[in-house]
DNA sequence: CGCCTAACTCGGC
DNA sequence: GCCGAGTTAGGCG
């Protein structure tokens, strides 16, 4: 049973999906039907606190669903701190990989805020790309909003 | 410094 | 096989 619930942010809507108490997918945008949970719901909260600057970091059971590498990517992502970037070429280095698959790899990120996907930059300090989760703005956005602090 | 190019990895067609 | 995807380092003027 998957259940989903939309949330209203200052980035914009943003939808969560949840399976067997667990996040496995977050995603920008609005969706139609609903169906609350209590994982969701604290999903909710948390997610509100952190466009209020009251907590950095989403911690929330969720699944990765990914391959080794990617799993390794991304819990390397999750290690970059509130208003901190990284570039693609240094987590490369790190594994041993090409900074394009970085990219290919963050573009694969189902869980968008809990995997800061948006924290990794081009080495020259512009945005990159972020076509496939919902657009470079949407990337500005989230960037200028964790700036903020 | 700005512009151009080759090279990296992997999945999809 | 080629192409693209959230790149990059290096060469040239």
């Amino acid at each position: 049973m998957i259940k989903k619930i939309s949330i209203k942010t200052k980035i914009g809507w943003i939808s969560v999906f949840e399976e067997k108490g667990k996040v496995f997918k977050i995603q920008f945008g609005k969706i139609k039907k609903q169906t609350n949970s209590l994982v969701l719901n604290a999903f909710k909260q948390k997610i509100k606190k952190f466009f209020k600057y009251q907590t950095t970091n989403i911690n929330i059971p969720h699944k990765l669903l990914g391959n080794r590498i990617q799993k390794k990517i991304w819990n390397e992502l999750k290690k970059i701190n509130f208003g901190n970037t990284k570039s693609y070429g240094t987590i490369a280095k790190k594994y041993n990989i090409s900074p394009r698959y970085v990219g290919k790899i963050c573009g694969q990120n189902k869980l968008m805020l809990l995997v800061p996907c948006h924290r990794v930059i081009k080495s020259d300090g512009s945005l990159g790309g972020f076509t496939s989760v919902g657009g470079v703005n949407l990337k500005k956005k989230i960037l200028e909003f964790e700036k903020k602090i």
